[in-house]
DNA sequence: AGAGTGGTAGACAGATCTGTCTACTCTAAC
DNA sequence: GTTAGAGTAGACAGATCTGTCTACCACTCT
C-alpha cells in the first residue's frame, strides 16, 4: 500500500519550518514593495532562502503564487481591520476606526498602494483569476462596511452607503499613492464620510 | 557653418509622417491596454511599423518613452475634459460634465484604469520622474476642478472642495477598474459630490 | 552629382525571467 | 539500517526584454 501519502508528521514537528507559508510571506512583502512584474522568482527565493524546486512543488506557476499572496493579504487585511474596530463601542467611532486604520496604513514607510488595485492595474487584460480575487476582496470590504453602517443608517440604506464608503477609501488610496500625503488623504476621506452621513439623525453629535 | 541643424524641411513636407508622434500615439494605446511592463518595445515597434533605431534616436530609453506617453496623455486628457465642459453654462452642470466625462471614459471597451495611477502602481519604488509626472497630472486636475468650483463655493473653499472631488474621481476609477461597473461608479461619485455640495446655497435646485 | 539626414531591417549582445531537471542531503518512519 | 519524502543548490533550456550596431535606402538641398 504505497499509496499512503505520509502527509504531515503527526509528531507535530513542522518539517522544520513551514516553507510554503514562509514563501508566501516573503513574496507578499516583496510584491507589495516592488510590484508583481518588478519582483522576479529568483529574488523571492534568495530572500526566503528557499530552493526553486520547493517553490514549484507548492505552486504551479508564479501567477498561482501571486494568487495565494493575494488570498493571504486578504486574510491579514480582514483580521487587522477587525482588530482595529474591535475596541470601539459607538457605531460612528467604529466606522471612524476604519479610516484611522487606513491612515496608519498609508503612513507605513513602505506603503505602495493597495495590492488588489495594483494587481488590477498590472494585469488588466488576461489573468481573470487575479482580477476575480481583487473583486472579491473589495466586495468583502464593502460587506464589512455595510455591517458597521447598519446601526447608523438602517439595514436598507447600509448597502448603498457601504458602496460609497468603499469608493472613498479607494480614492484615499489613490491620492495617498500619487500625492504622498497619506495623512491628508485619510483625513479628507473621513471628513467627507462624516458629512455624507450627517443628514442622518443617528450620526448627529 | 555646419552647425545649422537642417531641422524640419520648410517646404512643409513632413518627413512623410511624424514618426515620433506616431510612436507616442501607438505606445499610448498599447501601454493603456497592456500595462507598462506588459508591453515590450518590440510590440510597439511592430505595431507602429517603425524601426528600432528610430525609436532610440528619439528617446534614450523606454522609461523616457513612457514619460512622453504620459505627457501626451495629460495633454489629451485636459483637452478632452475641457471640451466636455465647454458646452455647459451653469456652474453645477459644468461640474457634472466632469463626472459624465469620466462615465464615458469608464464605458470605453478597452478602459483599463488611469495611466497615472497605474504608473504609480507599477513603478512605486524608483523611477521618481514618472511618479512626478503622475503627481503633476493629478495636481492639474485638482486645479481645474477648483476653477469649476469657484462659482459654487467661493474662491476660498474651492481648493479644499477640489481636493475632495479629486479623491472622488480617483475612487470612481478604482471601483470601475476592479468591479467593472464603471457606470455605477461614476454615478455614485457624482451623487456623493452633489450631496457634499448641497449645504451650499448656490448648489440648491 | 554629391552630401547629409533620417529612415528601414534586422542581427546581435547581454541581461533577466519562468520553469525543468539532475544530483545530493537531511530527517523521520518503519 | 533502509527507504521514502522533502529540501538544497544550481545548471540548463527557452523565451523575452532593452539597447547597440551594421548595412542599406530614399529623399532633399546645394
Amino acid at each position: 500500500m504505497p499509496r499512503r501519502p505520509a502527509a504531515r508528521p503527526l509528531s507535530e514537528t513542522p518539517v522544520r519550518v513551514d516553507r510554503r507559508a514562509h514563501l508566501v510571506d516573503t513574496a507578499l512583502r516583496l510584491f507589495a514593495a516592488g510590484g508583481y512584474h518588478g519582483v522576479g522568482i529568483d529574488t523571492i527565493l534568495a530572500t526566503a532562502g528557499v530552493a526553486k524546486k520547493t517553490l514549484y512543488s507548492h505552486f504551479p506557476s508564479k501567477t498561482e503564487l501571486i494568487a495565494e499572496v493575494l488570498r493571504e493579504r486578504d486574510r491579514r487585511f480582514r483580521a487587522s481591520l477587525e482588530a482595529g474596530v474591535a475596541g470601539r463601542e459607538a457605531p460612528l467611532e467604529r466606522l471612524q476606526a476604519v479610516f484611522e486604520w487606513h491612515a496608519r496604513w498609508f503612513a507605513e514607510p513602505d506603503f505602495a498602494g493597495c495590492m488588489f488595485l495594483n494587481v488590477a492595474a498590472e494585469f488588466h487584460a488576461g489573468e481573470a483569476g487575479l482580477a476575480q480575487i481583487a473583486r472579491d476582496h473589495k466586495q468583502a470590504l464593502e460587506t464589512f462596511l455595510a455591517g458597521l453602517l447598519v446601526p447608523l443608517t438602517g439595514a436598507e440604506a447600509a448597502l448603498a452607503r457601504a458602496a460609497e464608503f468603499n469608493l472613498l477609501l479607494d480614492g484615499a488610496i489613490g491620492v495617498a499613492l500619487v500625492s504622498g500625503d497619506g495623512a491628508g488623504a485619510a483625513a479628507r476621506a473621513w471628513d467627507m464620510a462624516r458629512r455624507l452621513l450627517a443628514p442622518l439623525p443617528a450620526a448627529q453629535g
